[in-house]
RNA sequence: GCCCCGGUAGUGUAGCGGCCUAUCAUCCGAGCCUGUCGAGCUCGGGACUCGGGUCCAAAUCCCGACCGGGGCGCCA
């Protein structure tokens, strides 16, 4: 058998090869045995190439090669030929072939079999899941779109960092950590990079930005939670207003959406996915405004409540109905709702109002953020307010006294992103191997 | 953390006190078939999550455990 660098994938046989002699290797997809004739669709990376076999050309070699049992991993040499029947056009005849894997009867889940299987069936499965096209297509959208975040935040001045990930107090009231072993001290697993991102705002590099995994000890059990997500994180200095936070994030959406649409057409064709690319600016609503679209809208909600999930939803019908918006900013949420981010800029004129907001994605929270609070006393006060122990964050404050700049940032949730952005029923579609409040394993 | 719902062949399901020796599809095996591509035809194979209980009788009702699904709260 030749090489690895010899193997020919399905998508590069054409009329070129015709005649000649090639190996291509993959997964046997199905057999179709006729009897005199029998069809291989064997998979690879690129695409399914079919292999026909003659059972009068060679009988030996006929019976063993229908007798490979389906999603075993096979190479075979033989000749291209064109033909009209086969779907690609050309199909290969086999001289030869070899099993480098065979795989178990009966599989724990089907790749083409014409029935369903559970979302936890799957998972369990993963590997074998992903042997399907069209759960590919997901993760290639995926990285898709971080390229597509990447390459706009690179153009934009932002440096990409890296915080760390074992930590030794948490950032947010509410959230809750992971608690685990470090060494002879107790720690936890970073649920947020907030105060690392904050603490670089003094460090001079005044835009940054972090993709990587946030942990979460929630107790939520939802089609949107997880405890270990991937979080973009952006933070930039020298801004004026929470406007300016705003504006890079809906640059992020808008670039990466245009990005996507270019580079992953296919995957989203396949996943009879039509995706929009709404132009900014993208609608902003402040939360008082919300709250009386949603009471126009018969939803029983005070000013001063959160708009929950309900809420949220409705809102996304709402906007997309009368605003034909399936992107927009909540703005300008009250104090109370945030009393817990002690870190949030309040407005000066008036206390009772932060510049923090919500990007919504078709009723769902994907991005939260705003101005931060970077003037020593203020923020060491509002976190006397949350009976903050000042001294385990003494690294954190320590940076507000030696030259901050006003700066702000958000949390912005890449795989609630790409589920909005495929219409996907549970986040776990869009994390190879979720981890979530019972999964641990795969 | 709270509230609902569910666990039947490898996979996905029907059945929800006796007609169950459990339905259908997919899948697997044997056979026929030289152009299949949701191949077709014949024959065969394979399951009631576990532990208690109620009852003459339990897949079916009750309790518990384990596992799963959905929603709320919270959040990205």
């Amino acid at each position: 058998m030749p090489s690895w660098q010899q193997i020919t994938y399905s998508d590069q046989i054409n009329a070129d090869l015709t005649g000649s002699v090639v190996t291509i290797g993959g997964w046997v997809q199905e057999t179709r045995n006729l009897g005199g004739i029998s069809f291989i669709q064997l998979r690879d990376r690129k695409g399914i190439i079919q292999v026909t076999v003659l059972k009068k050309k060679d009988p030996a070699l006929f019976k063993d090669i229908t007798a490979i049992q389906r999603e075993s991993v096979i190479v075979v040499k033989g000749v291209v030929k064109e033909s009209k029947e086969a779907k690609k056009g050309f199909e290969v005849l086999p001289d030869e072939f070899e099993i480098l894997n065979a795989a178990e009867s009966p599989l724990p889940l089907g790749v083409i079999d014409k029935v369903g299987a559970d979302l936890d069936t799957r998972l369990n499965n993963r590997f074998m899941d992903l042997r399907k096209e069209s759960v590919r297509a997901i993760f290639r959208v995926r990285a898709v779109t971080l390229e597509g975040i990447r390459e706009y935040l690179s153009d934009e001045g932002f440096l990409e960092v890296s915080t760390p990930k074992i930590v030794a107090a948490g950032a947010e009231g509410g959230a809750t950590l992971f608690p685990i072993k470090y060494f002879d001290k107790s720690a936890y697993l970073a649920q947020s990079p907030q105060l690392y991102k904050q603490n670089l705002m003094a460090s001079g590099v005044d835009r940054v930005f972090e993709i990587a995994p946030a942990y979460r000890a929630e107790a939520s059990d939802t089609v949107r939670h997880i405890a270990e997500f991937t979080s973009l994180d952006v933070e930039l200095a020298f801004i004026e207003s929470s406007d300016d936070v705003m504006n890079v994030a809906e640059g992020i959406v808008h670039a990466s959406l245009k990005h996507i649409l270019k580079k992953a057409g296919e995957e989203l064709e396949l996943l009879g996915v039509d995706l929009p690319v709404p132009e900014p600016p993208y609608p902003r609503v402040t939360y008082e405004e919300a709250i009386d679209m949603l009471h126009s809208n018969d939803m029983s909600i005070e000013h001063g409540d959160d708009l929950g999930t309900e809420g949220e939803k409705l809102l996304g019908d709402i906007m997309l109905r009368e605003r034909e918006s399936e992107l927009y900013f909540i703005t300008q949420f009250p104090t109370s709702l945030k009393r817990g981010t002690f870190y949030a800029k309040r407005d000066d004129r008036n206390p009772e109002l932060t510049g923090y907001f919500d990007l919504d994605y078709r009723g769902q929270e994907i991005v939260s953020g705003g101005q931060r609070e970077h003037r020593y006393d203020v923020l060491v006060s509002q976190m006397r307010e949350n009976d903050m122990n000042l001294q385990s964050f003494e690294f954190y404050l320590k940076a507000f006294r030696f030259g901050m700049p006003p700066h702000g940032g958000f949390g912005f949730g890449i795989e609630r992103y790409v589920q909005k952005m495929l219409n996907l029923s549970n986040i776990r579609e869009a994390v190879l191997y979720p981890r979530d409040r019972a999964r641990l394993i795969p």
